[in-house]
RNA sequence: GGUCCGGUAGCUCAGUUGGAUAGAGCAACAGCCUUCUAAGCUGUGGGUCGUGGGUUCGAUUCCCGCCCGGAUCACCA
């Protein structure tokens, strides 16, 4: 049992004992004690005074008193203006260790998978353009939670839903067809999802030119829109696939064929994977006969256009169109389709969509309706919103040219790596492969952490000057402490320090190895409380902790000059159980260590 | 205007179910390479936690009002 849930029992025993009284043992509030008293855990007296009444101090006291006596892992305690700070004996925390250190996961138990489901929607791009900035949170955010809840016990299905078809694909494909001259992605040399991107940014281009000199002539600006040449031709493109027109549909496979090769490239770079993808080609239909079973039961509304609504105003929001009046689907019913045929096929227990935050509203109403059509689950339903990237310059536009290419900025941060790194003369010694295979880790991991350590839901500021610091709170920090931590090892092993798997049960830690064991102590409960609130960030800043208490502590004593045999060896097992709880935290970050750096 | 989200040091961010003197990093300044790797360590300065009220022994945290910023309120996805 966890050492906190004795103390609080004990607490609540020692009241019963003490003052007669039986207790909540809610109100017995355990916390970590702060750094700057002697403690380990800490007592809030002040919610049990009208108990005991007595004074703080007290009633601390008496409290106190019970646990030293009745506890054995309680070595003393001190009182400070009505907290109870509670001395753990270092026997505890060497027998924490000592487990920690037998145990095949290190850190934490990898739990039995339950038989609940979790699906995790992420990515969802859209092929008409690369993936940019904004994509990579997504990416890495969905990717990680799904590894956090993994490690929490989760059965877990990561999926995709590519955007392949509607209006915005058939402006590239008009695009290419006019201006193209059947140019590939080999014979242009760059990767397919740039290619198609060109194409939709050219037919931006002449699309807006089109409508100016329309403006010009005497039109609108509204109309001038609606009525320009080059709209209207990517209507019809668009009515001709949905009619499954030969030509347009082999276009459409072709390009969206370069498009998934280089979407794979750009995910392969990112370390992230799917276990199922879907096509919106494929589902975009789905959810009509949801809408017509709903309407049959009068659950929704039909107006005189033919149009089919779902009226959400007792709910406190708007009416919401669910079939168009020529019977087509919307976005909205899609997802409604999705949704329960992803519950047919895979009973989620719960469905996580990582979706952008402007997309909230969206997601309001997805629970609402499919409540209102009287399926139970769709509580079960969570929208993992996350904020915007912004630059220094503002948002990313794609009009005025300022989004950050995925693949680019990856590239970008490679060579920043290497170039610093060979300033430092970290390389020296390594040959070209592994000079590319560092640079790429640590380049990926100081990406990575700076945007998984934010929380998701907050819009976040991108610097990408800064964003490629490699001092303090950063990925490559946490890689360099992981490297050196190996680093040690691996000296030890040369000097024939074989440090064995026994631990003396009888020694005293510092007040450093204890900090530094209590974290490894917390990090399943961490990961917990992380899977709980799809919070990547919490463990980024938990890792951040653990790998600066460990580099401050191995600062402090080099454990390779000590000579006395048994902390050298409690300080080498030290070493390699914090390097492995480094090495399993970022790894739920889809950040891998370097052994050298 | 309605709804949702944010506002913590000059900047980027943490802050556990309400707890002690609100924490890191960057930037600035001053030190530390005969240790295992200085991508590091130590120290200094920097805050009316947007603002005004309320609840409480105690509020950055919970409730209400206001201010600022963002998102959204399409027969786009």
């Amino acid at each position: 049992m966890k050492i906190e849930s004795v103390i609080k029992q004990e607490v609540a025993a020692a009241i019963k004992l003490i003052y007669n009284q039986d207790i909540d043992e809610k109100i017995v509030q355990i916390t970590k004690t702060k750094q700057e008293f002697e403690g380990d855990f800490t007592l809030v007296v002040f919610p049990l005074l009208k108990i005991s009444k007595k004074s703080p101090d007290q009633t601390a006291s008496d409290i106190g008193d019970y646990l030293v006596k009745n506890v054995t892992e309680i070595n003393r305690f001190n009182i400070i203006k009505g907290f109870l700070n509670i001395v753990v004996s270092g026997d505890y925390w060497l027998s924490i260790l000592k487990s920690a250190y037998v145990s095949p996961h290190y850190g934490y138990k990898k739990k039995e998978s339950s038989e609940d489901v979790t699906l995790i929607e992420y990515s969802s791009p859209n092929t008409n353009k690369p993936l940019h900035l904004g994509h990579i949170r997504n990416n890495i955010l969905g990717w990680s939670v799904a590894e956090i809840l993994k490690a929490s016990g989760e059965k877990v299905v990561k999926v995709n839903l590519v955007n392949d078809r509607g209006i915005h694909i058939c402006k590239s494909m008009l695009a290419w067809k006019k201006w193209g001259n059947e140019e590939t992605p080999e014979k242009a040399k760059i990767k397919g999802d740039k290619l198609v991107g060109n194409y939709y940014v050219k037919f931006d281009q002449e699309y807006k030119s089109q409508i100016a000199t329309l403006v010009a002539e005497g039109a609108s600006e509204e109309e001038a829109t609606k009525k320009a040449p080059l709209i209207i031709e990517a209507q019809e493109m668009l009515e001709k696939w949905e009619a499954g027109d030969s030509s347009v549909r082999t276009i459409w496979e072709k390009m969206n064929h370069w498009v998934y090769k280089g979407f794979d490239e750009t995910y392969k770079k990112l370390g992230i994977d799917f276990d199922k993808t879907y096509f919106e080609s494929e589902t975009y239909s789905l959810g009509k006969s949801v809408v017509a079973e709903g309407l049959a039961k009068d659950l929704l509304i039909k107006k005189s256009d033919g149009s089919i609504w779902a009226d959400l105003t007792k709910d406190g929001l708007d009416e919401k169109l669910l079939l168009r009046a020529n019977g087509t689907s919307v976005y909205m019913t899609q997802d409604l389709g999705t949704a329960i045929q992803r519950q047919k096929e895979y009973h989620f227990n719960k469905q996580i969509y990582v979706v952008g935050n402007e997309q909230n509203y969206h997601f309001q109403v997805l629970s609402l309706v499919l409540k209102k059509l009287g399926y139970s689950w769709s509580e079960n339903l969570y929208h993992l919103s996350y904020g915007m990237v912004e630059l220094p310059e503002g948002k990313m536009k794609s009009r005025e040219g300022t989004v950050v290419d995925a693949d680019e900025l990856i590239d970008e941060m490679i060579s920043t790596a290497k170039e610093i790194s060979l300033e430092l003369g970290k390389l020296d010694g390594y040959t070209p492969d592994e000079v590319k295979k560092t640079c790429k880790t640590i380049a990926l991991g100081a990406l990575k952490y700076f945007i998984l350590k934010v929380d998701p839901k907050k819009n976040m500021l991108f610097n990408p000057k800064e964003s490629i610091d490699f001092n303090g709170n950063t990925g490559p920090f946490i890689q360099y402490t992981y490297a050196r931590s190996k680093s040690i090892l691996r000296k030890a092993n040369e000097q024939k320090l074989q440090y064995s798997k026994e631990i003396p049960s009888k020694i005293k830690l510092s007040s450093k190895e204890t900090e530094i064991i209590k974290l490894i102590y917390e990090f399943e409960a961490v990961i917990d409380q992380a899977a709980k609130e799809y919070s990547p960030a919490l463990i980024a800043n938990y890792v951040y902790e653990l790998a600066k208490e460990y580099n401050q502590f191995y600062h402090d004593f080099p454990i390779l000059k000590e000579t006395n045999s048994e902390v050298q060896n409690i300080r080498l097992i030290l070493t390699d159980v914090a390097g492995e709880v480094i090495k399993s935290a970022m790894a739920l970050l889809g950040i891998s260590v370097p052994e050298r750096m």
